[in-house]
DNA sequence: CATGAATGAGAGTTCATTCAT
DNA sequence: TATGAATGAACTCTCATTCAT
């Protein structure tokens, strides 16, 4: 039998490890030592899982934003009206900018030095981020409208990032669920059918 | 006659190089001497200007922000329309974000790892940036709009920044002409007075 | 087995290297690369072992101390009339001084600049260096003695420093019994009962 | 007319300023900035009488040495018994210990790294303070006393400066009149014509 | 597989000194 | 003489990475 199954399990302890430092302090800020410790093993172990702090990082990344597409596009396959798309895209997508805020942010900040291979799994990323939304916005929006699915999908997914984010910005709790109904009413005629 | 005026400029001619050397690496990828050299000085000469590094990247990020919320405030004292309005909006909001893509990313999160009293200065350029728009919404919405007017502003703003960035993301050109057409397209119905 | 003994060693490896650089260059010429290099490690070692420049000379200063008060206070124990005592403290305080001799200034002057724990240590060291003396003069002293013992300890041990310092100004070669002899007989009269 | 006297004041001023800032940050922390802003010049001004914050040091070193020595000089000349002598000695270099406290232990901490020519204007300087006690001895000890007057001398200003500095040490106000009489009898016996 | 002591390039920052005005 | 903006060498300290065990 192989031990597979077990060097994934410290991979994903680490992984964990990894979003709970990079989260509080930051990309930068953050320190191999604390990320090892925080994940109950040595230093040098991290080398053995990721090639380095970079990389750790882009995958911590990548696993974040598996796990929320993954979820989303279930959710969506079942959802049939506009109101309730978007209600579920706000519900999703805000539940992960909240929980990856730190991330998200570190994301920008860091990324512009790291070697092309890691820029280019970033960029896919973000743009694997994009699509559940833009897969959406084909199926729903009528044959005839006059704007791209892709730009739709960015002023959907802006709309909803920033709007979580302003409660973010002053420390506030946020209410989902009011979101979401806000966001139906402004963007909800824009995007129905005539 | 003073040399108020040299001083600035020697000022700004810092800050140019700043936000060529940040934009092209990233804040912490960025060295001191680089920015030094970039601005023709020598690195102490930095420190004269600026009291640390963290101090001259947010010191960069209020002078651009300033910059951009007089622009934007003077023209939008002059349009009428909601269509007007947006269409003002989304060029110079999208210009700005062009200009200062890696800039705009940093200044929209909070830079963990900042002393209290720079994170402050951080925390008000984000909030001076939305000041434009959410004045504007107060404007021009009815009296009886069922969102806040702050949330409303969120959700144009992050419509703009996320069309635009969706167009840097895959390194075409932006045309903000027709960025602005089809924002109006998309939000214009959920913005109208009933 | 642990390795707590190999830990000590290199610990103490890199207290003798500064105490060789200290020593020839005086604290503030004194430089961590140099310190390394003597060391036979990399610079970043000595901050595993020390948590800075200051805090490493201190300890040096606290390591050299705490081997005369030792030595000092077993020595002490065993002498009997004051030209004895004199004799033994003479010529330790002085292979002290002669070994230790830039570090003794440093240990006998206040370090001004180091934050307040660091001056804390060094104004213990300076106080445990007078301690063995004033013990003696405690013992030796008549009862009715007027004077302190501490301002006793304090004429004694000035006086077997700054003797063996004038032989050190002029670069002349110390003898120790010589100046045994001397400070006997003139500290001696002073110090018998009556 | 020249302005010979003019020069000086300036000059001294600085050397007030300078020795303010020395006594109260040491000589590695104290910075020329300070200095000069203390003095009420710029910068650049005190490179005008001074050489280098080497030779600025060693001057006021050299400036305060003289002033004790003339001083000193003057008052031993009229003393008669050796009881008197001391007196006036404890008073005399009890209060230029006390004045220039922190003067004299940057000395220890500063001078190693200095140049050779500096150096030995530094040597001439403590050999200076030294030649008054030295003098004295020459004159009041009998010609057979078997200690030379140097090592006496040293025995003497030792337990003078360790004595008032085992008051400086714990911050207690110095009483030279009790030093003196304490000194007195401790030193008196040794020091006397048989 | 796992460890963690050791490494050393590289970073930000300081400050004595200079020199054009 | 006097200035003070500019310089840049030199410093301490950090931390991702390695490798002998």
């Amino acid at each position: 039998m192989s031990n597979h199954g077990a060097i994934q399990d410290k991979r994903i302890e680490i992984l964990e490890a990894a979003a709970l430092i990079f989260a509080g302090r930051g990309y930068a800020a953050a320190r191999m030592d604390d990320i090892a410790e925080a994940a109950g093993v040595a230093k040098g172990t991290l080398y053995l899982y990721f090639q380095s702090k970079q990389e750790l990082f882009v995958s911590l990344l990548e696993s974040r934003s598996e796990e929320y597409v993954q979820t989303v596009t279930a959710w969506l396959a079942d959802c049939k009206t506009v109101t309730e798309c978007i209600h579920v895209l706000v519900t999703l997508r805000g539940q992960f900018f909240v929980k990856n805020q730190r991330l998200a942010e570190s994301v920008s900040h860091s990324v512009p030095g790291f070697p092309k291979d890691l820029q280019i799994r970033v960029w896919n990323i973000r743009r694997g981020l994009e699509k559940p939304t833009i897969k959406l916005m084909q199926r729903i929006l009528p044959e005839n409208y006059p704007v791209e699915p892709a730009l739709v999908a960015a002023v959907v997914n802006g709309a909803i990032d920033y709007s979580v984010g302003s409660y973010l910005l002053d420390d506030r709790r946020v209410n989902l669920e009011k979101v979401a109904r806000d966001l139906e009413f402004v963007l909800g005629p824009g995007l129905q059918e005539k």
